[in-house]
Parts: C-alpha cells; sequence; structure tokens
DNA sequence: GATGAATGAGGATTCATTCAT
DNA sequence: CATGAATGAATCCTCATTCAT
C-alpha cells in the first residue's frame, strides 16, 4: 500500500468525505466516490484497503486536523484561560469555514467503525488539550474532572449549537460569541 | 378478518431502533429488521409505508416519549431552578435506563429524513420546555438566549458525557450529578 | 365458485380490463385491481380462481361480445356483400366506442394464457362470422381462401389502423371508410 | 483492463429478446434474462441503463434491421411494383426465418416504452419505405393514402396471417404467396 | 500504478395468494 | 359472502470488491 501519486489520495479522499457528508456513509458507494474523483474505483483499493479502512483513515486524518486547528496559536498566549479562549474561537472558525469536517467526524463518534480504533490512536490526538486542560486543573481554575467530561462541557455546546445552524440562530457577532464563551468557561471554571 | 396487532407494530418499531443503532440506518436493511421483529419484510409496509416514513414515524414517537419523560414530575416542583434540575435528572435517567432511545434520536438530528418533517412536528415536542426556559428568563434566573442555545448549553453536556460511557468519566454518583447540573446551570445562569 | 353478486363481478371484470390496458398483464396487480373495483383482494377470488384463469375469462368474454357486435344486424342485410360491409362497419364503430375491448383481446392475442384455451372456445365466438365468408365463397363472391386469411384481410388493416389514432390517418369520415372498405373488400373479392 | 465484449451484448440482447417472446416484458426478469443470457444481472446494466432502455434498444435495433431486410434488393427492381413486391416477399422471408424479430416488435408496438422514444427515431426507420410509396402514389399507381394506412393495409394482413402459425395453414408455396401479394397490392391500387 | 468490466450478494419494495375473522 | 392482515418469493437494481489487461 505504498503510494505514489499524493494527490490522487487527496480528490479521493475530498470526493469521499463530500459524499459521505451528503448521503452517509452506506449512501456514498465505492464508485460514486470514484466517479467524483475522477478515478477508477479499483483505483481507491489501491489506496485503501477496502471502505471501512477507508473511513477509518479518513477520520483520523480530520480529526487530528481539527484538533491542530483548534490548538493553533495557543502557545502565544499567556493565560490558560487565554489558551482554552483561543482554542475555543478556532473551533468556532473550523466550524464556520470548515463544517464539512467536524460533520463527518460527528457522523462516526460513535459508529462501530471507530470503536474498532485502538482508543490510543484517538487519545493521542486529544493529547495537546489534555495537556491543556490538566494544567489549568492544577492551577485550580477549573473544577476538577475527568477531562472528557471537561472538555466536553467547554466544546460541546458550540459544536451543537453551531450545528443547529443559521436559521436557529447560531452565533455570529463578537458579543456572542463572548457571551456564549463565558458561559462554557463559568460551566467549569472552580 | 385479522386484525391489525399494536403488538405487532411494537415488535417491529422495537427491533427497528435496536438495529439502526447497532447498524446505522443504511445497515439496518427492512429485511433484517423484519427478521429481527419476527414478522416478513412485507408485513413492515402494512404498518409503514417505507423505510423513510419508518424511521420518521419512530423518530417522532421517540422524542415526544422522551421530552415527555424529561417534564415528568416537573410541575411539582415549586421553583424553575426545581423544575430545571426534575428535568435535568429525569434526562439522565433516561440515557441511563434507555440510552437507545438518544442514541436513535441523535442518529437522525440532522438528517435529511427528519429535515423532510414539517418542524411545527418538532417545535411542539419541544413546547412545554421552551416555555420552562422562557419562564426562567422572564423572571430574570437566566441570561436572554435563544431557546434552542440554552436548551443545548444546559442539556447537551449530559447526553454527550453519558455516551462517554462509564470507564470516561460518565457521572452515576448523586455527587457527580449534583456538580454536573451546577455546571449546566451555572453557564445560563444570570 | 358460485357467485352471488353479478355486480360485483362486473366491477372487477371493468377494473381489471381498464388496468390491463394501462399497465400490461403483469403490472396491473390483483391488489390494485382490487382497489380500483373497490372490493378486497380476497374478494377477487372468490369470482376468480386465480389471475390466470380471470384473464382467460375476461377474454372470453369480451371476445364473445366484440364479435356479436360485429355480428349485430347483418341479418338484415340482403346481400352477403352487404352483411360484410355491415359487420365492417360495425367493427369500425365498436373501435371507436370501445377500444379499450379490442386492445385488451389484442394483448393476448398470442399469449400463452390464451393458447392454453382450448381452440374450440375460440372456434365458436367465429363461427357466425366463418359462416359468413363460407357463403361468400360458395357463392364465387370472393376468392377460395382458408377462413383465418381471408378474415384477416378484411378486419386486419381496420383493426391496425385504427390504432395509429387520428393523427396518422385513422378514417373519421364516411367516405373515408367507404375507401377503406372498398380496399379492405377488393382483396379478397373473386 | 477488460474490455467491453461486443459477444456479450449479443448473448443479453439474444436472451433478452426470446425471453420476451416467450413471457411477455414482465415476465422475462432481468435475472431470467442474465441466467438465459450466461452473465450475472449486473452485467446486464453494463450494457443497458435498466429494462426500459434495454427494451427500447432492442426494438429499436430489431425494427431498423427488420425494415433494412425488407427493403433489400428492391433497387434492383426496375418497377415499383416489383419493388414493392420485392418488399413484400423479402417481409415474408423475415417472417418465416426469424419470427421472433416481428414478434417481440408487434408486443411493443403500441407500449408506452416506444411511445416514450421520439417519433422521429421511428420516422427514419421508416423513411426508404415512405419514399416507395410516395413514388408509387405519385406516379398514380396507388391511391392516395397516407402511408401508414397503405403500408398497413399492403403489409398488415401478411404478418398477421403468418401470426397464425403453420397450425392454421400459414401460407408457403409460391402460388400462395402470389395469391395473398395480389390481394394485398389490389387493396391499394389505383 | 491504473483501469473499467464483471459479479454474487444483498438492497427496498411489491407480488399473488391464503388465513382468520 | 366478504374482508384486510399476513407472507415467502420474486421484482429491479446497486453494492463492495476483484479480475484481466
Amino acid at each position: 500500500m505504498r503510494v505514489k501519486d499524493e494527490e490522487k489520495r487527496q480528490q479521493i479522499r475530498d470526493a469521499a468525505v463530500r459524499l459521505i457528508n451528503e448521503m452517509g456513509f452506506a449512501g456514498a458507494s465505492m464508485s460514486k466516490i470514484a466517479k467524483a474523483a475522477g478515478v477508477s474505483p479499483a483505483t481507491i483499493y489501491l489506496y485503501f484497503e477496502n471502505k471501512e479502512h477507508m473511513v477509518q483513515s479518513l477520520y483520523l486524518e480530520l480529526k487530528a486536523g481539527l484538533l491542530q486547528g483548534i490548538m493553533a496559536g495557543t502557545d502565544q498566549e499567556t493565560t490558560l484561560k487565554g489558551k482554552l479562549r483561543r482554542a475555543w474561537l478556532n473551533f468556532h472558525g473550523l466550524l464556520t469555514s470548515r463544517p464539512d469536517i467536524y460533520r463527518f467526524c460527528e457522523q462516526f463518534y460513535n459508529s462501530p467503525y471507530i470503536l474498532a480504533l485502538p482508543p490510543e490512536r484517538i487519545d493521542r490526538i486529544y493529547r495537546p488539550m489534555a495537556a491543556l486542560f490538566a494544567e489549568a486543573e492544577a492551577q485550580g481554575l477549573i473544577r476538577p474532572l475527568p477531562f472528557a467530561v471537561a472538555f466536553t462541557y467547554v466544546f460541546g455546546p458550540l459544536g451543537l449549537v453551531m450545528k443547529l445552524g443559521a436559521q436557529n440562530g447560531a452565533p455570529q457577532t463578537p458579543e456572542e460569541l463572548d457571551t456564549l464563551f463565558d458561559m462554557a468557561w463559568r460551566s467549569v471554571a472552580a
């Protein structure tokens, strides 16, 4: 499975993410993905062992990219709350600019395909974020909570609210964002 | 003439919910659902027009049941915070006793099948809950927010956290629940 | 299979003929026929043993009615050519007033369902018409030909032409009919 | 890469024509056709978009071949009546050697599948034949008639008579054919 | 490496028919 | 006599995957 053409892999990846978002995992057939990517169905199997592996691979890539995007620039903040705020705003930016990524990951959040992955693969992705929360807890800024719980309270509502879409009042203005982050922060603040 | 059996509808409904939870909408084929329900595939079509209508029907039933279960007994509480707390604890109880219901509804939260339903059908389900939030806001107990946002901040994290499973920090003890509700409440409190 | 309600049989018959004409034999399902007739699917089986028997029965009824309609009033004509002309015009009238009957019979002209019928059943229907041709041949008015051939040359083109529809040259005016009968007659005239 | 096999298309085509003739359009299921052609059901869909397109495609192919076969050699005849006679005898030859082709076309003569085709597709097939009739009419050899009517009177009865099959005395000898063509010709002769 | 042809298994749905009332 | 519920088998068609080039 050593691969020559990274560009072709990108075409397949993009087509797969788009179609799976549009039609669901089972609705996005390998043939349709191949056609959308401009390659033969057989070609996909040169890059991915099968459909299940493909979705696992895409999930890990996108999830890792998502977390990296969220963490971007946090190290330039001086305070821990500033870092978290920066991460939170990054998340909002990504949800706005690339809603497809979050949507894709959500779709497989609890799916058998992803549960089949070794948890360590997932944990590694969250590690920098977990370190942030651990430090904040150590400094007594936030309550002592399992990482997953704290993370969920801070970032979860934003993801859910953004899914509501514009029609239901997804927040846009800096003031709205300030309020929503303040709400998230208060929920975990010590 | 034989008479249409409500029990049979239940068997189909339960089998459909279980299989769709296990294998996803497309993975749960009508044949598998029929076999799991102990009926012929053709029989399902006596109770539901087609697969899409079936999932819509199940969604509305389960969602309405969920909200009713959440609201149960709230009218016996004297304070608005008490009512919300009662609802929140009801939600936790339902997530514990019948995690399948929430899981099913989540899966279709943003699916085209559900978006095809008239929004009024959904709104009606949330109406009593929305009234609660409206009153709390009128009394100055919580921040002025769109209902969907406030609701998401209060109930969303609990749903997400419960999906993590006990090993990842899902709350069990009354103390843990107290903490988590307190966090939820603080996020929206005025 | 002794039947009480002749009216109900008519409803089924009419619905079946209409639907089979519209959708073909296999396209007209027993359920659809039942619904169109305003009865239960099971009821059809009180009047007909199964779908194949039903179509055979309908065919024989309609075919016999068609031939009777064609022969109507021929005995009031004095000459054999007059009788044939009257029959030919009757046929045209039936093709115009009840095109469904001819269409239905055509559809099964060579089908296995009809070929399974004892030929005698069919022959009997044509008997009066065959007698007409036999007499004409005996009088030396028409060429000596097998009945089926002579009958086909006289009546066949009219049936085919009427299927064309008016825009493609189906005859309407008395003059057109005169011409077409004259053509048919010349083909067999001695 | 494997290459699409024209032979395989022929197998499918032949199997489809045979089975549809034997069992009707709806009776000839894609599975049966596939089995008879020695391919997988899915393979048919590589050659035809769906069942409807398949039957349309087969119809156009067979109908065009039929008309070409009928016109074969007519240009070597010197007189118009000779050309028509040659065409008529060609038709008889085809009805004898390949009765399946005519039978197939007849079955779809007025079906919705064929009516859905652009009329131009059909007209083009008849064009050389129509030219023959137009010239005969211009020369005053035959009556002035719409092409479809004249064509029907000349060729229709032969097709119908041949469908009667051997059991009812389909014509075989040159003398019989002479007679039948003479009958057809007289019907349209000026 | 890349392809499009090929396929058996399975998808949703409808069928003719029977059963129990 | 009449019914609507019930069904296993069959419908058309698509799927993930592999084969041969």
